[in-house]
DNA sequence: GGGGTCAACACGCAAC
DNA sequence: GTTGCGTGTTGACCCC
C-alpha cells in the first residue's frame, strides 16, 4: 500500500484552490460566512460549533424536537442552503439505505414528507415511528451514508488524513454531503483508526513475555533481551510516545507490521539501564 | 435483550 | 474570539 499525501499551501486556501489545482466552487467567503438557520432565525457557521455557538445552539436546541435539533447542530446546510433543492436528489438516492431498510425509510420519508415535515433533503435515516415530527419528543437521528459516500470517504483518508477547509467543501460537494458531516467522519475515522491502533498495541504488548521486566530485575551481562522480536518497555503506550507528535505515524508503524525496527526505533532504540 | 457500530454531539484545548 | 482537533459520550440502528 502506497501513501501519498497531496500538498497544499496556504496561497492553495486563499486562492480556494484545492490540491489538485481545480478551482473550487466555492469561495472561502461563501465556505465560512455564516449561514441564517431557519429554524432558529440564528447565524451559524458552518465549519464548526466553537463554544459560543455551542451553547447558544445547544440553547436552541433544547426547545427544539429532536429532528429540528438536529439541524441545528449538525448545522445541516441543506437545512437553509440554495444549492440543496434540485440536485440534491441525484446522490441522494444513493444514499439511501440500500435493500428493504432502504425502501422502508424512503417510505416513512414520503409519509413524513406528506405530514409536512420536511428536512430539506437531510440525509435522515428514519426511525420506525414518526416521533421526529412530534414537537417535544426528543430522538435523535443519525445519517446512514451510502456506499459511495463511504468509498470515497475511506478513499480519501487513505491518501489524507486531514482536509484543508477548501478541500473539504469540495468533497462534500462531491458527496452531497455537509462539510460538518465530512469534517466529523474525519474526525470520527481518525479517532477510530487511533482506538483500533491502541487495542491492536495493547493486544501485541500485553503478550505474557515480559521481557523487559526479567532484564529489570535480573543483573545479567545482557542488559537486553530480546525475545519474540518484543524489546520494547511498554511502561508508557505507544501513542503517547509517538502517535501525539506524530499524527501520520501508524502508516509507517501499523499495528500489523510491528516489529523490533520500525516502532523500536520510534521509541527511542535500546535502552541502556546500567552504567 | 445485550453488544457492536457509527454519525452526531459535547467539551476542553491549542493555534491563530 | 474563531476555528478545528482529540476525546469521550449519546442515541439510533443492526445483528445475534
Amino acid at each position: 500500500m502506497t501513501l501519498r499525501f497531496s500538498s497544499f499551501t496556504i496561497k492553495d486556501i486563499l486562492t480556494g484552490r484545492d490540491v489538485r489545482g481545480k478551482p473550487c466552487t466555492r469561495s472561502t467567503e461563501e465556505l465560512y460566512a455564516p449561514k441564517r438557520n431557519i429554524c432558529t432565525g440564528h447565524a451559524t457557521r458552518v465549519p464548526d460549533l466553537s463554544h459560543q455557538d455551542v451553547d447558544e445552539n445547544r440553547i436552541h436546541r433544547e426547545r427544539l424536537p429532536a429532528d429540528l435539533r438536529r439541524s441545528v447542530g449538525n448545522v445541516r446546510s441543506d437545512t437553509y442552503n440554495e444549492e440543496a433543492t434540485g440536485e440534491e436528489t441525484e446522490l441522494r438516492e444513493d444514499q439511501q439505505p440500500h435493500g428493504v431498510e432502504r425502501d422502508k425509510r424512503q417510505k416513512e420519508e414520503e409519509e413524513a414528507e406528506e405530514e409536512g415535515c420536511h428536512h430539506g433533503g437531510e440525509t435522515v435515516s428514519w426511525s420506525s415511528d414518526k416521533q421526529q415530527c412530534r414537537p417535544g419528543t426528543k430522538k435523535r437521528s443519525r445519517a446512514a451514508f451510502s456506499h459511495t459516500q463511504v468509498y470515497e470517504l475511506e478513499r480519501r483518508f487513505n491518501t489524507q488524513r486531514y482536509l484543508s477547509g477548501p478541500e473539504r467543501a469540495d468533497l462534500a460537494e462531491t458527496l452531497k454531503l455537509t462539510e460538518t458531516q465530512v469534517k466529523i467522519w474525519f474526525q470520527n475515522r481518525r479517532y477510530k483508526t487511533k482506538r483500533r491502533q491502541m487495542a491492536a498495541e495493547l493486544a501485541a504488548c500485553s503478550s505474557p513475555k515480559k521481557v523487559a521486566v526479567q532484564v529489570l530485575v535480573r543483573d545479567n551481562q545482557k542488559q537486553y533481551h530480546q525475545a519474540n522480536g518484543v524489546h520494547i518497555p511498554m511502561t508508557v503506550p505507544l501513542y503517547h510516545q509517538a502517535y501525539q507528535y506524530h499524527p501520520y505515524l501508524h502508516y509507517y508503524c501499523q499495528p500489523w507490521s510491528m516489529d523490533s525496527t520500525s516502532c523500536g526505533g520510534m521509541l527511542g532504540g535500546p535502552l541502556s539501564i546500567h552504567e
